[in-house]
DNA sequence: TTATATTTGTCCGTATGTATT
DNA sequence: AAATACATACGGACAAATATA
């Protein structure tokens, strides 16, 4: 098996590429909580749980009664040595390998200085 | 009563002012589930979406099986090329002199390419 | 080392409220 | 007014990882 998975880790993952794929447009609504309920076969509980990975990831944006939309990408910014950033509100980081890491709000971010060739 | 009790906002409201208090320091654990649940009378679900709002936020990180503990501010990250960072809310970028620019929400920062030498 | 208790993780079901369509 | 869809909240059960004895 690739990966039994979790529930909503696996079902937050499939939107996810049908989002990338472009399959889900930006814009576009995602099935309502009950219609995943009835295709996947899960929970609702469960189903929640995998939009709200989603909306933690900031692909999609979720409207009171109206449904799960699916947002665009945003812009890029190249932060360079000597800038820094920060945010009033937690800060999301995505590794090289997609595994994301939460950072406190006003934590200041910087350009990593670069490695020694000879470590 | 106890208290008003009202839902996972007013916990996570309650826990968030004890943390910006100091009542509840870095690196401290907060109740666990069970304790919280006893102390407020709410249900897991609602105590779990309580400590989800923090973890949202930023001023917590859970460890499975150990709890949930307040997280230190003001701490500096390193951003590493092929790593992201976004937030929920706006990006406010300090240049090398001292200047501002606020960078919308859902912006993704990364690290500038490094310029060749005879540009 | 083994065993036990604690604590969080996941999942299910149900009910009711609220906002949108 | 009615149907749809998300929000909140309760309850229970078992699994998995950690800490402790």
């Amino acid at each position: 098996m690739t990966g039994p998975l979790n529930g909503w880790r696996t079902l937050a993952e499939q939107i996810s590429e049908q989002i990338s794929s472009g399959c889900l447009a930006p814009g576009q609504r995602l099935p309502s909580e009950e219609q995943l309920q009835q295709r996947t076969g899960l929970s609702r509980t469960t189903v929640r749980a995998a939009i709200a990975e989603l909306r933690r990831l900031g692909q999609v944006e979720t409207r009171h009664s109206a449904g799960t939309f699916v947002l665009g990408v945003g812009d890029m910014f190249g932060l360079r040595p000597g800038e820094s950033v920060t945010a009033s509100a937690a800060l999301v980081v995505t590794g090289v390998d997609g595994t994301t890491r939460t950072l406190p709000a006003g934590t200041r971010i910087v350009v990593a200085p670069a490695e020694p060739p000879g470590s």
